[in-house]
RNA sequence: GGGCCCGUAGCUCAGCCAGGUGGAGCACCCGGCUGAUAACCGGGGGGUCGGGGGUUCAAAUCCCCCCGGGCCCA
């Protein structure tokens, strides 16, 4: 006969997680649960990749992976056969800049000269797959389900090629492009940078302010501010704001064009009191306004550029924060100036830098100076032509490389681009389609979406996809969309995609039979993520639509910007949709003060520690209970917090199976059905608590509030079953017998925590299943494997009754109140009352007092439990009257004293005529007196022999006035407790018997001994002696003094053995 | 500089969408309880609900501005 299992010991997260986790390994649990649902409705699926630069997972990182095992892990047991292959994001420069570390190479130039790219290229390869391997371990380790065996890497040949067919299908469209972009640079590494490889560091520059004279009018200029002189050189043309106001200012014999906002600040910053405003007039009126370049003479350039020089109107660039509301533009060195540029059709980008940060011949004088030292020597040029309006110095924040400190330039340079920009509208509509929780989440990519920019997709480095574009010498292009076309083309398949063997593939122009070679760029890693949708699962020929499209995904809020934009581009470039059905964001993990986690700062904590130091259960608990798009602030405490919850949890079975298990409880043959006719008020409320919290857990599941679900969870093990239910039910589950009164209690007990522990079996699967294999595994017939191969719990609507709920809540709320008064009044819980009135006129609260009179007269250790309205409180206040001789004595003089003396002795009358009425009327010597509010001070008191709480809904009153019985009884309970506690400290087992005997002086003794066969049912005592002498000099395990009622009484105890 | 999110007790957060007497847990102090006890129960101190303005009979809640923090971008 099956029969419940026990749970034993304290709860020790780390025990329980390294037998579980060889457990899953031995039995091959997760293939088992992936088989179960195989074939049966798709759940579509897919891990973001995390970038593989260290060896273990941030915490953040922990959630993001945690997060999604809880989700996947409910829609497989709700019978979904689930995508869970996750991935490696592999390729990319923060890799590279790893190895080029390793291999002390410091110039970028160095990888071919002194390593040569195919070693390069291993040693990315190399570190990647080790930290791939490494992350994996520490994912397995937080318990994730996922296919650890066959994550996808964007490394492999065959992610390479979905790649390619991508491209191939954006240049199909006429997308793919080649154009001139202002790109990062930096001189020290020769390199371009992307955005994340820039820092920003406090900086001290030049703050000069030029003038630039307008073309055809004696000294007047156009008056610029710039920090960086060296793009002086490259000036084309100076930009305004149409709707600001400008101004005309003479200075000295100079006139001076500037905003006027910024008039002020520039003549105070100049140190320039004397000046005149001649004329205000709007920015508009500057368009078209023709200068010339103040070093003309000393840069050939200036003459190609001279015929662009003039005013035009670029609102969104130009600022009234700092400067002169004129901004030089230099289209070769900003992002802003070129797209300008590009607007007024000038097509001469000038860029006379070199990679190396020199100016090169175009730039005259200055050709060959590396140009942040040019900057003084332009200065001083500027100052000699007699432009130079000021010169200063700032601190400012100025991007630099990450790896060298250099400060970057920025730099004209021939990129290829995916003209996303044109596909905006449908990108648009396509991301209105998806579900986005939280809702804001679209808000932010329809904002990006707004500013819409063409995606550039070549990068000049080596560890990345390679651009599949071949061309000719007479510029023909092809791109390739796969391995076949590459053969198709003449080419014979390399060793693998990666540079430098992809570079030597040489293909015959299909145009003019020439011999075409590769463009030597690699993809922008977010390319290589972006595919992930449909590259994960093989090549999109072999797809349908539906392995496509994704039902669902969740990352951070970072990556609205990164992997859902690239995403949604990805899946509208290559299959006219948005790839994804519904995408939840989750946060970021902070410091406890609020600030980012960061190696450098200190505050870094990482996934090993986190195991290590608390386990995982409770570190899944904590963050999988963080709303889950915000930001959590992570503490210790925090964490210790949860672990305590699961402590309290693990607990709450170690009492359930103890008890069941000790008895032989069998929940096949006295299981719900069995108990119906025995159920008390406790149990049907347990009953309809668990089915409502199926409900609610299930609810916000289904839309994804994780937190909510499991701070319902958290909340129900912790409040409704340990503090209350169980507390309720143990004098049930301590009596000897079978009783059906005990076997309904271990039937909603039994039933109520194997819900519980399936739900909880998503979020903390390790203390799940074990608590499964020890308790509930013995119990069932046909047992499964693992807890993790059920199915989610189901609601019985007919247990559940929301107004037994609300009673109940209400009984607690009396319970609190008799616990109060009884503090109040000094008597301890264990000392039974004779009874508890409830005064309330609050139909409700009158309603649950009056239908659980019972459970409130058990609760409350009282014989009986009385109900009245309100207004009967009156019957046990009294009051104290004091006449206030100030209000009395000038309207009565020598009646004063007479007056005072029946207040005095009349108190009660006076105070109730005089609260109910207003007023009081007695005659005194013939005269007739009112007495009134003013002239007595009542206060009320409660008569004695009561204790009263107030509530908002009424009072609460406990009859403090104890017989003799109740005192014998309050005594007998006392003497139980501390043969508990000397049972306990023996350290024999609960169903071990004892002798006991107990020695107190003489008026205690005849109390204590009416309630003889109580104490020793209650404390198992096969043999029990009450005595005032001390018993014979027998052995006893434990002999211990107590005090009692203010008597010193004696206990010996020993265990009972069998004659 | 821009977009989005967050700001409530010493700490972490609920309450806000659908306005109606500000809550929980932790921490601290006092008292109690004890056969799941590193637990639990009762009481206590603790709040300009980030600041200011507006709408309203009524604002933590709705609207506007500002400040601080986070993420993304410039």
């Amino acid at each position: 006969m099956p029969s419940v299992g026990r749970v034993e010991g304290q709860y020790d997260p780390h025990r329980v997680e390294e037998w579980v986790k060889g457990f899953w390994e031995k039995k091959h649990v997760y293939k088992l649960v992936k088989e179960k649902n195989r074939g049966g409705k798709r759940f579509n699926f897919i891990d973001g990749p995390p970038y593989p630069s260290g060896a273990v997972p941030h915490i953040g990182t922990a959630w993001n992976k945690v997060l999604k095992d809880a989700i996947l892990r409910y829609k497989r047991m709700r019978g979904y056969d689930v995508f869970d292959r996750p991935g490696y994001d592999c390729h990319g420069l923060p890799i590279e800049v790893k190895v080029e570390q390793k291999l002390g190479i410091r110039v970028k130039r160095e990888i071919e000269e002194k390593i040569g790219v195919e070693k390069f290229i291993e040693e990315c390869r190399g570190l990647a797959l080790r930290n791939v391997e490494s992350l994996t371990h520490w994912f397995k380790e937080l318990g994730v389900f996922m296919d650890w065996e066959n994550p996808y890497l964007t490394l492999r040949d065959e992610y390479i090629e979905a790649g390619w067919w991508l491209i191939k299908k954006a240049a199909d469209q006429g997308l793919l492009d080649r154009e001139e972009r202002v790109v990062y640079w930096c001189p020290r590494c020769s390199t371009t940078l992307a955005e994340y490889e820039i820092e920003h560091a406090d900086l001290i520059d030049p703050s000069i302010y030029v003038k630039f004279p307008v073309r055809g009018r004696e000294r007047e200029y156009l008056l610029i501010w710039t920090t960086t002189p060296w793009t002086l050189p490259a000036n084309t043309f100076i930009m305004a704001h149409p709707e600001e106001t400008y101004v005309r200012v003479r200075v000295g014999g100079d006139t001076l064009i500037l905003a006027k906002a910024r008039l002020k600040n520039v003549m105070e910053e100049a140190d320039v009191k004397d000046y005149v405003v001649l004329e205000e007039f709007p920015g508009e009126a500057l368009a078209g306004i023709e200068y010339d370049h103040p070093l003309r003479d000393l840069v050939p350039l200036q003459e190609k550029l001279s015929r662009y020089h003039r005013v035009v109107m670029a609102p969104e660039f130009v600022t009234m924060h700092e400067g002169t509301g004129l901004v030089h533009g230099a289209p070769g060195h900003g992002r802003e100036d070129f797209e300008v540029a590009r607007r007024e059709g000038i097509d001469y980008i000038a860029s006379p830098v070199d990679d190396e940060g020199r100016f090169t011949e175009e730039a005259g004088k200055y050709a060959g100076m590396y140009v942040r030292k040019a900057n003084d020597v332009i200065i001083e040029d500027l100052r000699a032509a007699g432009a130079l309006f000021h010169e200063g110095s700032i601190l400012h924040k100025y991007p630099v490389c990450w790896r060298c400190k250099t400060p970057v330039l920025m730099r004209t340079t021939k990129q290829w681009i995916l003209r996303v920009t044109k596909l905006r509208d449908k990108l648009v509509e396509e991301a209105g389609k998806v579900e986005w929780i939280p809702g804001w989440a679209l808000d932010r990519l329809m904002h990006m979406l707004e500013n819409l920019q063409d995606w550039v997709l070549s990068r000049q480095r080596y560890w990345g996809s390679p651009l599949p574009v071949w061309e000719c010498p007479e510029g023909h292009r092809v791109v390739v969309g796969s391995l076949r076309e590459l053969e198709e083309l003449g080419g014979e398949r390399p060793k693998e995609l990666h540079k430098p063997w992809i570079d030597r593939v040489v293909l015959k122009c299909p145009v003019c039979g020439r011999p075409m070679r590769r463009v030597p760029d690699v993809l922008d890693v977010w390319f290589d993520s972006a595919i992930a949708f449909y590259a994960a699962k093989g090549h999109p020929e072999k797809l349908s639509i539906e392995d496509v499209i994704l039902d669902f995904i969740v990352e951070g809020h970072d990556q609205t910007r990164g992997w859902f934009f690239s995403l949604l581009r990805a899946g509208v470039l290559g299959f006219s949709r948005a790839p994804y059905r519904k995408v939840l964001v989750h946060g970021f993990v902070l410091d406890e003060h609020g600030r980012e986690m960061h190696k450098s700062l200190g505050n870094y904590v990482g996934t090993d520690e986190a195991i290590e130091k608390m386990g995982r259960d409770p570190l899944r608990l904590w963050v999988l209970q963080n709303t889950v798009w915000e930001d959590p602030r992570f503490s210790w405490r925090w964490v210790e917090e949860a672990r305590r919850d699961l402590a309290i949890a693990w607990n709450t079975f170690v009492f359930a199976s103890t008890y069941m298990s000790l008895d032989g409880y069998d929940p096949s043959s006295h299981g719900l059905g069995e108990a119906a006719g025995s159920l008390r008020i406790e149990d049907r409320w347990m009953l309809s608590r668990i089915n409502s919290l199926v409900k609610k857990v299930t609810e916000n599941m289904e839309r994804y509030h994780v937190h909510e679900a499991v701070r319902a969870l958290r909340r129900f093990i912790v409040e409704d079953v340990s503090h209350w239910y169980i507390r309720l039910i143990r004098p049930r589950v301590w009596v000897e017998e079978n009783t059906g009164d005990k076997l309904a209690a271990y039937a909603v007990l039994y039933h109520a925590l194997w819900k519980w522990l399936l739900m909880a079996s998503a979020f903390t699967p390790f203390l799940a299943e074990k608590i499964y294999q020890d308790m509930y595994r013995p119990s069932l017939r046909d047992a499964r494997e693992s807890i993790h191969l059920y199915e989610w719990p189901g609601v019985d609507e007919e247990y559940i009754d929301r107004e037994l709920e609300e009673k109940m809540d209400t009984i607690r709320d009396i319970y609190e109140a008799v616990a109060a008064a009884r503090m109040k009044a000094g008597l301890k819980l264990r000392q039974p009352v004779r009874r508890v009135v409830v005064f309330t006129s609050d139909p409700a609260v009158a309603e649950a007092a009056e239908s659980m009179k019972d459970l409130l007269a058990r609760l409350a250790n009282a014989r009986s439990i009385e109900v009245r309205p309100v207004e009967r409180l009156e019957e046990i206040m009294e009051y104290s009257v004091e006449p206030v001789p100030r209000s009395l004595g000038p309207r009565y003089r020598k009646l004063t004293p007479l007056i005072t003396r029946y207040i005095e002795e009349n108190p009660e009358p006076v105070a109730r005529d005089i609260l109910s009425r207003g007023e009081h009327r007695l005659v005194l010597q013939g005269r007739e007196i009112t007495l009134t509010r003013g002239d007595v001070k009542i206060t009320p008191r409660y008569i004695e022999g009561y204790s009263v709480v107030e509530k908002p809904w009424g009072s609460v009153a406990v009859d403090t006035r104890l017989t003799e019985e109740e005192i014998a009884e309050g005594a007998a309970r006392d003497i139980v407790r501390r043969i508990q506690v000397m049972r306990k400290e023996l350290g024999i087992s609960l169903d071990d018997y004892i002798d006991t005997v107990i020695a107190l002086p003489e008026k205690l003794a005849e109390l204590v001994a009416r309630h003889r066969d109580y104490i020793a049912g209650e404390t198992r005592s096969k043999t029990i002696e009450i005595t005032t002498a001390e018993p014979s000099g027998e052995a006893w395990d434990i002999v211990r003094e107590w005090e009692i009622m203010g008597e010193k009484i004696t206990i010996y105890i020993r265990k009972h053995r069998e004659e």
